[in-house]
DNA sequence: GTCTATATAGCGATAGAC
DNA sequence: GTCTATCGCTATATAGAC
């Protein structure tokens, strides 16, 4: 009793984070899955019984990651500058690391977020309340224009997720075959610009 | 000969938007689709031979909606407040009005884009070179600070097709059922806010 | 052009030898 | 715990009557 559990565990984790991230839960096959994993069918079946089992594992274990940033990064501790830099690079970095996890979730939430509306409704939502208390302190010590808390990370998410699940359209659109480093640091610009910036972006005319 | 090919085919490719829209490729299937089309399975492969067939049809059809608005809004011959400010509520707009047309196109991309990387790499790739001559315009006349012009598309269509795409998870944050009016109104106010502050939205310290 | 009935393939899931 | 063989179901697609 007892030997792989430690070795199959981890492989089928691995290859069903990559192929529930390219095709969603409906797309992506259980065969598939034991491809990548390199295992026969029915051993993903002893370790979970169904399909569902198995994305729902996969989902919440991308889900503890993928909020992970945040409460390090913003913070009432760190200037606003500090922090939406610190923020928005390391979700760069999540989008080009962990691309097939960030896509995982945009299929859930593409196809309705029915596996994870809980999750959503309560801890996302009260991380979200949480992250007000920042931006109210910006606000109230002058360091930063009010913003309208939920929305504005709605933009942060937004874009910084594209670069991961939007990336084959990124690359099209510039004449590639993938997104390369210098694409993520202009992605960092850009977006940093747009947060940052000293000066107006659109100048008043003379 | 020829009777209801007018009435079918609006209803087997508006039945199709909504379903391919909600699932993707492959998480549709062709009985919902006739479902939803109130119409026999066997007549949908009448007009279209494989699912494959009715799928490129529906997409090249969202696909020239969705860049109608660009051309209208972005052009030299309005200031950039003007041109912005038209393009986020348009695109806000579609995002609201055609969710399912927003979210087949996600679904498209997500899976790797394949059935349209062709129209990705040269019109949409053209497209966008051409936008470019808006923004160096008015980097030029000293209406607007230089953009990197990708990235910075990347970043609108990101934020506004959110709204369509990522409803569920808003919907969920905010602890409503469903977007409203306010949400929309709150979303052009912050991202309009972001490109086009008459100040600094993070402020010098004194 | 329309629709019922069905062929064929691929899916998730299981049985049972090892 | 592992793996081969297979069940039962649902999907796309087609045949053929009307």
């Amino acid at each position: 009793m007892g030997v792989p559990r430690n070795i199959s565990m981890p492989q089928i984790l691995g290859a069903a984070e990559q192929v529930f991230g390219k095709h969603g839960f409906s797309g992506a096959t259980m065969a598939e899955i034991a491809r990548v994993a390199q295992l026969p069918k029915a051993n993903i079946h002893y370790y979970f019984t169904t399909k569902e089992a198995l994305y729902k594992a996969v989902l919440e274990h991308t889900l503890t990651d993928w909020l992970a940033d945040a409460d390090f990064w913003i913070s009432p501790d760190r200037s606003p500058q500090e922090a939406l830099h610190g923020y928005v690079t390391a979700k760069l970095a999540f989008s080009r690391n962990r691309p097939d996890a960030s896509r995982l979730f945009a299929h859930e939430i593409l196809e309705g977020a029915q596996h994870v509306h809980a999750y959503l409704a309560t801890t996302l939502r009260e991380h979200v309340a949480h992250l007000a208390h920042s931006f109210t302190h910006w606000k109230r010590t002058g360091q930063m224009r009010r913003v309208d808390t939920p929305h504005f990370m709605f933009c942060l998410w937004s874009m910084t997720q594209a670069y991961a699940d939007m990336r084959a359209q990124m690359a099209a659109v510039l004449g590639q075959k993938t997104l390369t480093e210098t694409d993520y640091e202009r992605a960092a610009h850009t977006i940093l610009d747009l947060l940052l910036q000293p000066t107006s972006r659109t100048l008043e005319k003379t």
